[in-house]
RNA sequence: GGAGCCAUCGCCAAGUUGGUAAGGCCGUAGAUUGCAAAUCUGCUAUUCACCAGUUCGAGUCUGGUUGGCUCCUCCA
């Protein structure tokens, strides 16, 4: 098994810091409204190296968080007059609903910001008391980058702080331009608030991240967990950010490996809130069956941007039901393992990073072959009617759909 | 201004360590079928944005050019 490190920016041979176990954790969504594509692609990647790494025998344990703590979130409460509580248990629940459709193993380990708080606090208060972090007048705390030698190596984004051009607005206090905060303290009386030691205020965005691993995953002295993901926007700050604060607050790496999947793009842009040309993953699940869009939101390597276009996906469709024939053809009974080659050939594709074209072409290559056998004894009802679940091709079939190891499909798609 | 990524058939898309271009869709010519559907077979890139270089040999390496995208602000 070889994953793409993009910190490394190379393809590196997995090997897990406990044998035999994997332990992934992927950033979720902040829940202040529906999952659009792109958050669907990155759900679908991940759970595609889930099942892979599954494949290959390993004990996996996934972590996905909800950031229910935001600015966003806030401002959606005060539009719509509902508590925090209320608006993202909601999303949480849509959010986990519509993965379902798409056949989204739900994560080992699901942790929220709001249940992370002492987490957060405890690793706050390390980075105070190391000086790497800094409270100011406001009572906003900052992570203090020129403390951490190592800052900029998961991003590569060097720091020239001279003549920096970058669209960050610097406040005064801040020791450093790069400082980002940890802690952000309330200002108003209508502010969600959690009272800590060094002021009342809410998490910074980075901060749960690197608390709900601490939290969660024990590592081994080295590292906390085997592979961090998330979209490739997040690489910088957010991972970066990450990195930084879990190494000085514990003295190690936050993650072995690094994996970042491409965006979902509508006419060549990102999809984005603030372009406004978010396609709801909800909206698409009414016209289209969710087998077909992890189908189709697979079909393209998950490093690649992905340009989504309804053409695409009724192509896509089209190769899908050519399996779905030949499962026809096939009359039902129990799968035993199938063709080795076949496995190994699958096998061997994804775990090569996850190659998603070369798996789709073993199993066209094998749809045909089975086609071109059943034509050639195509009056062959006693076999059909009385033995056929033993038919190789059936062993095919049986794999790719019952041992949920494939990938494409999951077992509640059928 | 800084940091990266990408450019392969009409469309989508593979192509670690350089050795002579997977697969799918579309199109097309057939086979099979009462018709249709389905299925099968053949054909469909001397060529990998452009220029130069390294090499016996480059889509694959180096330099440059052009074009597209992303990050540096919330972002999957």
């Amino acid at each position: 098994m070889h994953i793409y490190d993009s910190v490394q920016k190379t393809k590196l041979p997995f090997e897990p810091i406990r044998k035999g176990e994997a332990s992934i954790y992927v950033c979720g969504p902040t829940v202040y409204d529906n999952a659009h594509l792109g958050h669907a692609r990155s759900s679908l990647a991940f759970d595609l190296l889930s099942r892979t790494l599954k494949a290959f025998g390993y004990k996996v344990t996934m972590g996905k968080n909800f950031t229910d703590i935001d600015d966003k979130i806030i401002k959606k409460v005060e539009e719509t007059g509902l508590s925090m509580e209320e608006v993202t248990s909601y999303y949480i629940a849509r959010y986990i609903e519509e993965m379902a459709v798409l056949g989204v193993e739900r994560a080992d380990i699901e942790p929220k910001a709001t249940e992370s708080l002492q987490a957060i606090e405890n690793m706050i208060q390390t980075l105070i008391d190391k000086d790497t972090a800094y409270v100011i007048s406001t009572g906003d705390v900052y992570f203090d980058t020129s403390k951490d030698a190592h800052y900029g190596e998961i991003s590569h984004q060097v720091g020239d702080d001279d003549d920096n051009q970058s669209r960050v607005t610097h406040t005064s206090e801040k020791r450093n331009p790069k400082d980002f905060a940890l802690w952000k303290a309330c200002k108003g009386e209508e502010d969600i608030c959690f009272e800590t030691a060094f002021s009342s205020g809410r998490p910074g965005w980075h901060i749960e991240c690197s608390a709900m691993i601490e939290k969660h995953f024990t590592g081994d002295g080295h590292y906390s967990i085997d592979i961090h993901g998330g979209g490739a926007d997040l690489l910088f700050p957010h991972h970066e950010n990450e990195a930084a604060q879990s190494r000085c607050a514990t003295g190690h790496e936050l993650s072995k490996y690094w994996m970042h999947n491409g965006f979902v793009q509508i006419n060549g842009e990102k999809m984005s809130k603030s372009l406004g040309n978010s396609f709801f993953l909800g909206d698409a699940l009414k016209i289209y069956d969710g087998e077909i869009l992890r189908y189709y939101l697979n079909c393209v390597h998950y490093r690649n941007d992905f340009n989504f276009s309804e053409e695409e996906l009724q192509t896509a469709k089209k190769r899908l039901d050519k399996l779905y024939r030949l499962k026809k053809r096939v009359s039902p009974g129990k799968g035993s393992m199938p063709n080795k080659t076949f496995k190994q050939a699958l096998l061997d594709a994804m775990g090569d990073d996850l190659n998603i074209s070369i798996a789709l072409a073993v199993i066209d290559e094998m749809v045909a072959n089975s086609n071109d056998a059943l034509d050639d004894n195509p009056k062959d009802k006693a076999l059909k009617k009385r033995d056929f679940g033993k038919h190789y091709i059936y062993r095919y079939i049986a794999w790719i759909w019952g041992e949920r190891t494939v990938l494409l499909f999951s077992d509640r798609c059928r």
